[in-house]
DNA sequence: TCAATCGGTTTCAATTTAAAACTAGACTGA
DNA sequence: TCAGTCTAGTTTTAAATTGAAACCGATTGA
């Protein structure tokens, strides 16, 4: 039973996101919901994770509202785990982490899985917030400005 | 004693990058680090962690180059941690788990802490990832496309 | 209908985390 | 220089989480 500890509740998007996403399973499980996996036992397969563990972490992220149960679309009685909408914006959060570990988790000439679009076939280009501008902004050039 | 796992050799970026910092405290820390934060005592005091735990933390990202130790710049005698060159890529991962914890983990009207441009002061746009045009591309657009 | 599969839950040992106490070097003020 | 305090950890111990495996009822396939 998901110990739950005092909902992260400050000021912090950030916080309140680890809080829902941040642990091993849970992001690889959103992004295998992103390659179109569904059902409990095909992201068990995908994650050798323990199914007390992926059962628990799925059951977070439909409370959550990250994923959600609906009935499954093969026909047979089982249902399927699908991405909300809200699960669905995580999609840049998961591209920056693809992009980040390509760039900096390879050994020069290892190859590595490759997000790119579908139409094209196109590798996505690297993602960088911007400022109001066009020009790529430098974490130097951010601050947190704390609600007053 | 930091158990690590046998290491994540797989070829999926998204995976190596959870290794290296998919954990609660992980990322809090980059993000602490994103905001000026350097000692281990300023950690320890703005994320409540358990010091044993911090530095355990603080010497796995130091292990995987997110963040090096310097002596302090202000003439006392300890060291700092700072941000990498590989630290510092990290700012759209961070980036984007504020956005996704903006729009969706507050209440409306519920107030949070925001990200600016500091020389302008404005918040800093929504960022997605593009396809080779400008068109934000949206998560069924894309694929990954497995090493053959 | 009988065996295998699916989607879990339960149990229990092993690992990880958290809290607190402890250590040790650096600074402070008297 | 001596006591007290601050910093940056480490050690110890208990509590929580995780993982492996067994179990279970419902579903499916032969």
């Amino acid at each position: 039973m998901s110990r739950r500890k005092p909902a992260n509740d400050g000021p912090c998007p950030v916080a309140r996101s680890v809080d829902v996403i941040g642990d091993r399973w849970s992001l690889l499980i959103v992004r295998d919901a992103f390659d179109g996996t569904n059902r409990f036992g095909d992201f068990q397969r995908s994650l050798g994770v323990a199914r007390n563990i992926l059962s628990d972490r799925l059951r977070q992220l439909v409370e959550a509202g990250v994923l959600e149960t609906r009935p499954a679309s093969d026909g047979t009685a089982y249902k399927e785990y699908v991405l909300t909408e809200r699960g669905k914006s995580l999609f840049p959060v998961v591209v920056a982490l693809r992009q980040w570990g390509e760039r900096h988790l390879f050994a020069p000439g290892e190859r590595h899985s490759r997000l790119v679009d579908k139409k094209t076939g196109e590798p996505i280009p690297f993602m960088a917030p911007k400022a109001g501008s066009d020009d790529e902004l430098l974490p130097g050039e951010a601050e947190v400005r704390k609600l007053t």
